[in-house]
DNA sequence: ACCTGAACACCGTTCAAGT
DNA sequence: ACCTGAACACCGTTCAAGT
């Protein structure tokens, strides 16, 4: 909260960081439309006007939070996926525990990250690349015969999906009656997963 | 925007539901995070106090509309289950499309129902009604011998999960590589869904 | 019972001025 | 180059007062 500044000089090194971080702070605790770019500012200990030397407007603040979570969202991705064994089932239910892992860890990045915002298609972020990891890992399925009918591209999408409609109804509490079947939400992940890809096989 | 009023009379009808109104035109052009509650009342034609008299607060205004888009996608799920024939993947698939085209053609309120809000289990909405509807036609698919194993619930939550990630991935812009496969969104999730539920005859 | 008008603290943003 | 201070229009919310 309080920030110590040497007398007489403006800010410590990184205004910018220190801005990032207690956005984030901030949305964990009221969600990206209780966000205060004021507030941010002052817990950064700063006057209200220097945020501005740093990113366009409020929004802006809210895209680098996205572009960074869906950073960390690729390397969680990516360390669980260069943990492969050759075992195509294990390989994708790790990847499907860290995208969850990650969600409900992180669930500000997540929101921030996965929410309407202004990042879109060819904003040099790296969701697509998470997407790619994905895509990458069901494209070694196919090819090693463990999975049937499909392109990689169409079963990644369908996956994505599945996974992001997992974690964000979970955390938004919007799972209705299913929120009682005893599944944890990583469970619930692996499991839904697991049937999408099998269908694969009887696609007829 | 302008708003006839007799003169000396406050206000037309129903206060209530034109706030109603314009808060939903307002989300459908600046989001729920550009939504302003002074705005929605000037729409209105009313003063900015006069919310508070039919609203606690500006967040309870998005919980009404959140209730009445959960009751919308119920209504429009019941009319595709009602129209059920006795095949069991026409009528799945006839749920999916009730559902996409219901987030497709009212981003605003199925945002406003299915992101961060204040209702939760309990509140007396439709959402699990809608939830419900799902669930039955899985349920009617298992005791006819069109799926293989699982229990209703479980399914249906797989199932809920997957169309609000194509929906929600789609209206966000988050569907990376995915979005160039050539398919709308209602035929991912058609093709999504029959492969979701495929793999209950193969989840060996 | 329902709304207005004025008020208050706060927010997003701009800009001249300071170091 | 980076930040402050003051300013402006706007927002959420409250409350006494009007009909």
């Amino acid at each position: 909260m309080s920030v110590e500044r040497a007398r007489g000089q403006y800010h410590h090194g990184d205004l910018r960081q220190a801005l990032l971080n207690a956005s984030l702070e901030l949305v964990q605790e009221k969600g990206t439309r209780g966000f205060s770019l004021n507030e941010a500012a002052r817990r950064a200990g700063v006057s209200s006007a220097a945020p501005y030397r740093h990113f366009a407007d409020k929004e802006a603040v809210l895209d680098a939070l996205a572009h960074d979570a869906f950073g960390r969202l690729h390397e969680v991705l990516e360390e669980a996926s260069s943990a492969a064994t050759g075992d195509f089932d294990a390989e994708m239910a790790a990847l499907v525990r860290a995208y969850v892992g990650f969600a409900l860890e992180s669930p500000a990045r997540y929101e921030v990250a996965f929410g309407p915002s202004r990042l879109r298609k060819g904003d040099d972020f790296q969701g697509p690349a998470a997407f790619g990891l994905l895509e990458a890992a069901i494209e070694r399925g196919l090819r090693a015969g463990d999975l049937g009918d499909g392109t990689a591209r169409q079963l990644a999408g369908s996956t994505w999906s599945l996974l992001h409609g997992v974690c964000e109804l979970t955390l938004n509490g919007r799972l209705g009656p299913a929120t009682e079947t005893g599944e944890t939400a990583e469970e619930m992940a692996v499991r839904s997963v697991r049937l999408l890809l099998a269908g694969t096989h009887k696609s007829a």
